[in-house]
Order: C-alpha cells, then sequence, then structure tokens
DNA sequence: GAGCCTTGCTCTATATTATGAAACTTAGCA
DNA sequence: TGCTAAGTTTCATAATATAGAGCAAGGCTC
C-alpha cells in the first residue's frame, strides 16, 4: 500500500507525474541555511521511503542537478541548477537591458539598487548594484523578501487594486521582521492608497532596523509591471527629503528601462 | 511499444527515473539562444511523445521551474530555477568570502575580474567584477567557455598530470574561436608544461580577439583546486609586462582566498 | 470565409515504470 | 566485537506514466 491520494503540502492536484514532484521538492528542499543536507534528512522531511529518495538523488546527481560532497556523503545543489538560473537571467530582455541603467543610478546617487521581479508572495532580486558609500547593507542576487515589507514589493503591485491585493495577500502569514513591519492587511491597503498615488512606494524599516528602501515600478510592452528598481541605504543618510529625492531617480531610471523594453511604444519597432 | 532500452544522447545508463530523466532534459533543452520554446518543438527535439512532453510541461511549470508566457503560448525557464541557482551560489563559503577581494583586485588593477568553477570541459563563472576602466569586454555571470581556451579553465587543470588532462580532454571538440584558438591536445599538453611550473595560466586571444586574461588557482582546505581567478582585458592595455603584474596579483588575491576558505589550516579553526 | 494544418491539452486503457520491503554495505560508536 | 544508523542495491508488485485518440483553438492558404 502506499500514499494513493496523498498529496504532499506542497501545490495542489498533480497527476501522472508522482516521480518528478518529488524530485522537485526534493531539490527546493535544500534551503540557503542548510545547504548540505543528508538522504535520510530529507526523505523524512517529505514523507519519502529512502530507497525511492535514494534513488531519485541518484538520478538528479547524475544531471548534475545535486551533487554530492565525497567526504561527508552529504548532497548539495549541483552546478547545473546554476546553469539553468544563469539562463534564466539571459533569457530575460530586462535584465541585460536594466544592467547599465542600475549602474549608472548606482554610481549618480551612491546607494546600492536592486531589480527585482515578482515570484509568489516575494520579491526575489534578479540584479543587484552596491553603492559606492562606505556603509552599504548587503543585499545578495535571489535575495527574497515578502511582498509586504519591501519596496520593491510594494512596487510590484502598484497597479492591483485593493480587492485583488487582498486576494493576494489572504495566504499571507504576516510576520513581524521589525517593530515597523506591517501586520495586518486592512493596515496595509489603508497606507497602500497613498503609495499608489505617488507612484512609488516606501520601506521605512519595515524588513529591517536602520534599513531605508524607495522603489519604482517597471512596466513592459503591455503595460505590466514587470518588475521595479529599488534605492536602498541606512537611515542615517535617509530623511525624508532624501527618499524623495531618490524616489524620484528610481522613478526616472524605472520609466527609462520601461521605454527601453518597449513600453509605450506600440506597433512600431526598430529605432 | 516504446523506447525500451533507448536512452538519449544525454548520460550513460539511468533505470528507474524516466519520467525525472526526460523532465531534467526538458530544462537542459532551453539553451540561452533560445530562451522561448514551443512544447512541440522540445518534444521533437528530445524524442517524446507531445503528451508526454504535455504533462511534464504541466508539472514543471506547476512547480515554477517553467513559465507560460500567454501571449504566445511558449514556455521558457521559470523563477524557481533562479532561485535554486541563487541559492547554489550562497551554500558555496568560497562565494561569499571571495566578494570582497575580487572587488579590490578589480579596483586595484582596473580590469574585469571573474571567479570560475568548473562544469564538465567548462568553466563557468560564479561571479563577475567589472573592471573601471572605460574600455571593458562584458563578461556574465554563468557564463561558460571551453577549460582549453580560456584562462580561467587552465588554471582549473593546474594540478592534473599530462595523462589526466588527455583523457579528460578526450571528448573535447576543439572548435577553433579564433586564429590563436589550441587546436589539439598535443599542443595544449606542450604549452601546459610552462603554464603548471610558473602556476598561473593565460590567454592570449584564445577565445575572442583582442581579449587577454591571466588566471590563478584556488585551493580548498584539501589541496584541490576549486576554482580560479581571473583578470582580463583588451590587448591594447595588456602587454606582456602588464601581463606578468596582473598575473602576479591574481595569484595573490587566489592564495588569500584559498587561505581565508581554510587551505593550510589543517584541522585548526577558529581565529 | 471555408477548409486545412499545426499545436496544445485532456481522457483512458495498458504495460511499463517507479515503488517500497528486505537484504546488503559501510561507517560510526559503545 | 557487536550494535545502530545511513546509504545503496535488488526484485516482485502495483501503481504510475505512457502513448493513442479525440477535442478545441489558432494560423494559413486558397
Amino acid at each position: 500500500m502506499t500514499n494513493t491520494v496523498d498529496d504532499g503540502p506542497g501545490t495542489g492536484r498533480e497527476s501522472g507525474t508522482q516521480a518528478l514532484d518529488r524530485a522537485l521538492r526534493i531539490l527546493l528542499a535544500f534551503p540557503r541555511e542548510e545547504p548540505e543536507r543528508k538522504v535520510s534528512d530529507v526523505s523524512r522531511e517529505l514523507g519519502l521511503h529512502k530507497s525511492t529518495a535514494s534513488r531519485l538523488f541518484r538520478a538528479l546527481t547524475d544531471a548534475g542537478f545535486l551533487q554530492r560532497n565525497e567526504e561527508t556523503g552529504m548532497y548539495r545543489l549541483g552546478v547545473t541548477v546554476f546553469d539553468l538560473g544563469a539562463r534564466f537571467l539571459a533569457g530575460l530582455d530586462m535584465h541585460a537591458i536594466a544592467r547599465p541603467l542600475l549602474r549608472e543610478l548606482a554610481e549618480r546617487e551612491g546607494e546600492s539598487v536592486n531589480l527585482g521581479i515578482r515570484d509568489g508572495l516575494d520579491a526575489i532580486s534578479i540584479d543587484v548594484v552596491q553603492g559606492t558609500r562606505n556603509v552599504q547593507l548587503v543585499s545578495r542576487l535571489g535575495r527574497r523578501i515578502p511582498l509586504w515589507c519591501s519596496a520593491a514589493g510594494k512596487a510590484l503591485l502598484l497597479d492591483h487594486g485593493d480587492a485583488e491585493i487582498r486576494a493576494l495577500l489572504a495566504g499571507a502569514p504576516w510576520t513581524a521582521l521589525t517593530s515597523r513591519t506591517i501586520t495586518d492587511i486592512d493596515t496595509f491597503i489603508e497606507r497602500f492608497g497613498e503609495v499608489r498615488e505617488r507612484g512609488w512606494a516606501g520601506n521605512d524599516e519595515e524588513s529591517e532596523e536602520g534599513l531605508r528602501v524607495v522603489a519604482a515600478p517597471v512596466r513592459d510592452r503591455m503595460g505590466t509591471i514587470a518588475a521595479s528598481i529599488s534605492v536602498s541605504g541606512p537611515i542615517f543618510r535617509l530623511d525624508d527629503a532624501r527618499m524623495a529625492e531618490l524616489a524620484a531617480a528610481a522613478v526616472r531610471t524605472a520609466d527609462e528601462l520601461s521605454r527601453r523594453i518597449g513600453h509605450g511604444v506600440g506597433e512600431i519597432w526598430g529605432s
């Protein structure tokens, strides 16, 4: 007997792809905090038979999606996943086009600049340019941060109506990261009206003590918000006036990027 | 009837994981040059039944490994692969530790710096810091380049003996990228002796016209070469004297990185 | 605009494939 | 030395993935 109708806590209904689903869940079971894991650990966590897990691990390893540490016998993510990740970026027009604009913005303002896209309920950073000042809060490529407590995330939601946002964030955990994190949907909606009007989003120590951020949306040729550009820095350098200044700069850069990826160009192509 | 014993041109013998193997091959069927593909294209290429491919595509899409372009109906790699790629990097001690060293090197010398690791017969770039000079040859994260025609690649082979290298590069295509590319194993081995002796590798327009590179190996706590640090620039700035200078700088940085990730530290830990 | 082709997706019977129990190794530890 | 735990391999079995047929939806040609 087996787990006939049992599907894991992952997504909804799957069918005809049990082995694949399990293997993908294995890959996702390697979090940042624990890069190296044992077969037994993972199999227990996912409720897989150890022989099943072992076989899937081997297949993933053969394909380079996992790699085995010969010293410890443990596994970690393999180079192939990095390769695919790089291909993902290379496939985004936006990423290549944004690079020089982000550098320019970071250089001019001296603060760190991020390019973020949405993934589920998180914003995920797909490009980072560190600022030139001495004190910099590190931000790493691939960093995730909840939509509702990040400037980048809010900017990505800018075109969503109240009802949409309510539906989207229904499943949000609303865990407080700092004392300033917004922890309920009503407060969020209430404050979001202003954000929507002015066209850029802020983050005033909502995700990290001492960190302030502004972000502006990037629109693709359909007018859909496809990314956001955010500028971040320590609170002692970013008073309200400076925030407004940086916001204006972020909006300018975001608009320029939008233009370059075809927003407002209509059907006319070429120069 | 189906392809009973038929395994694709991929790896060797697989068993008990057909569906998974096929799905992974689907992911790898999205090359940089063609980020968006149709189900039928891919299924034809891989020799899969269209219904099989369709099902696998859906499973991969549900898990975020692929994403569907609603306009065109085509698929591309999804955010999840990028997420995993970023986790891969985050899991490498080396990557985090190398960052500041690479920046420092790039700043001091003004030329672009790469951190590369080996993947099969390629070196793959896992970190890039652009130089400060005006003219810079772009290098992108995740860039692949054959071991035998790159400084980064040669540096990764530095500890290999002639026989090992011969075995490793037996399957190499030896395609010429420029007029200076080495195109046979014998010439490679012959010239490699010198490289091994001096402890750093060079690339004199072997991969790209006008590009010169030097690279030095990074060793982990087992003494194994785990990565290479390379410095590259246009030929008009990099005469032989400057190459030697940059090589020395690369070696110094690589040695420092080796030290920081535990090379030569033995069993003693802590400060 | 009608017909034709291609594509993507769903449904279902079938047998191929993945599964899990048990056995076997290897390693660490008392 | 024997014990426990982890990882891998083997193998009979049943559940799973497969491929065929059918359907709906677009694109092209005529």
